[in-house]
DNA sequence: TACACTTCCTAACAATTGTTAGATTTGACG
DNA sequence: CGTCAAATCTAACAATTGTTAGGAAGTGTA
C-alpha cells in the first residue's frame, strides 16, 4: 500500500510533554492536542478502533491534515504510548521522592503502588495499552523498552527492601513484582469510582497482602 | 449497512462444546471448526484484527460461506468467548473436585488457581478476551454474565475458608479475589514457557503470597 | 502591497471489511 | 440413475480505512 515516503516537513521527535524552555512555539500545540485526543480515544475504545478520522474530528481537523504532524498512524499511537508510560513513570518517581530518602523501602513501595494505581485508573492506561502483544510488532519493541525501565523502578524498591532484610526469603521477587503489577493493572477492569473504595484503598489492600498474607498464621503451611 | 435480516437456516444455539449424546450430526462440526479457528486467531492477534476472511481461510472455506453457520461476525466472537470462559470454568471446577470435599478450602483454592492459570496460559484467553470493556457493548452483557459465574467459584472458596476461620480478618475478600485473579490474568503478558518457571510455580508463588506475605514479620506494620 | 512559509482542507486512491443474493456443488436417499 | 436439501462458492455491494497530491487559507516579513 505504501512503498516510499517523499520529502516531508522535518520535525524532531521531541518529548511532547515537557517542552523544556526553548519553545519551538506555535502549532506544535496541535501535535500535542492530537496526541491528547488520540490518548482519550485509545483509553475509551482501545488502540484498535481508533481511526485517523476520529482523532481528527476530536481535534477539529480533517483526517488528511494529521499527516502534516505525523508521518503515519503508527507514530501517533507510539506517541500516545510514550506519553502514557512516561506519565506513569514520572508520577511514580515523584511519589517515591516525596516519601523521602529516609523512609523505609516498604513505605516507598506503598507510595509507588498507590501512584501507579492512581495513574492507571485516572489515565486508564495499562489495561488498554500494556497489552503489548496485541500491538503491531513495529510498535512493540520501542514500547517494551520503556516498559522495562518502568518495571525497574519497582524491582529496585523490592531489591532495596530485601537488602535491608525486610523481606522473607524464598520468594522470587521478579515474579512477585509482576504478579503485583498485574494485580494493579487489572484493577482498571473492575474498579468503579462510584463504589466505596478509593484507589488508595485498593493499593493498600495489595500492600497488606504483600505484608502479611490473608491466611491466619498456623493454618495450612504452604510452600 | 445492515437493516433487516431475511429468512435464514434456523440453528439452535447449542452449547457447542459438549454435544451431549443427541448428535445433531454432520457439519455442525464445521461450526465447531470455525469456532476453533476463530479461537486460535483471537488468541494470536486479539478479537479485533480477526476477519471473516481469515477465519474462512483457516477453515478452508470462503468468507461468504460462514454465513451459513453464523448470522454475523459478532456471533462467532461470542461463541469463542463462550467456549473460552466455559472451558476455564470446567477446568477449574474439575481441579476443585479432584482435590476432594475433605480437603482444606485453601488447598482447593490452590488447585483452582493452578487450573485457572494453566488454562489461561494454554488457551491464552484472559489476556485477550477478558478485556471486556473493549468488546462491543452487544457482546459485553452476555459475556459478563459468564464471567461473574466464573468469579463466583473463587469467591466461594474464599468465603468457605473464612467461614472455617482460616483467614485473617480485616481483608476485603472481594478485593483480594479480584487482585489475585488480575495477577494471574496478567501472567499471560509476561510468562515465557522457555523460562525456568512452570505455570504451577507461578500459581504457587501467588498462593505463598496469599498465605503469608513477603514481608518479614515485625518489619513495618502496615494497615 | 507582494512574497514566503506554515497550517489545514478537498478530493480522491487502493485496500479491506462485513455482508448478501444467487448460482453451484456436494451428499444422502429413493 | 434422479431428486432434494444441505453446504459451499462466486461475485459483487456499501462502508470504512490509511494515505496522498495538490490546492486553499492563514500568518508574518519585506
Amino acid at each position: 500500500m505504501k512503498i516510499d515516503r517523499p520529502a516531508r516537513p522535518e520535525r524532531a521527535t521531541l518529548p511532547v510533554e515537557d517542552a523544556g524552555r526553548d519553545r519551538q512555539t506555535k502549532a506544535d500545540k496541535t501535535r500535542a492536542r492530537l496526541i491528547q485526543v488520540a490518548k482519550r480515544l485509545v483509553q475509551e475504545d482501545g488502540s484498535d478502533r481508533v481511526t485517523l478520522r476520529r482523532i481528527a474530528a476530536g481535534a477539529k481537523m480533517k483526517a488528511g491534515s494529521i499527516y502534516y504532524h505525523f508521518d503515519s498512524r503508527d507514530e501517533i499511537i507510539r506517541a500516545v504510548l510514550e506519553s502514557g508510560v512516561g506519565g506513569a513513570r514520572m508520577a511514580v518517581m515523584q511519589a517515591i521522592d516525596e516519601a523521602g530518602p529516609a523512609s523505609s523501602p516498604l513505605d516507598r513501595l506503598r507510595a509507588a503502588l498507590r501512584a501507579h494505581l492512581a495513574y492507571t485508573l485516572q489515565e486508564h492506561f495499562s489495561s488498554r495499552l500494556k497489552a503489548i502483544r496485541r500491538l503491531p510488532k513495529r510498535l512493540r519493541d520501542h514500547h517494551m523498552k520503556q516498559e522495562r525501565a518502568y518495571a525497574a523502578i519497582f524491582a529496585d524498591l523490592l531489591a532495596e527492601a530485601q537488602k535491608k532484610g525486610l523481606l522473607r526469603s524464598g520468594f522470587n521477587l521478579s515474579v512477585v513484582r509482576m504478579l503485583s503489577m498485574g494485580a494493579l493493572t487489572w484493577v482498571a477492569e473492575w474498579y468503579s469510582p462510584d463504589g466505596p473504595l478509593s484507589p488508595d484503598d485498593v493499593a493498600d489492600e495489595l500492600m497488606r497482602l504483600l505484608a502479611g498474607g490473608i491466611v491466619e498464621p498456623g493454618a495450612s503451611p504452604i510452600g
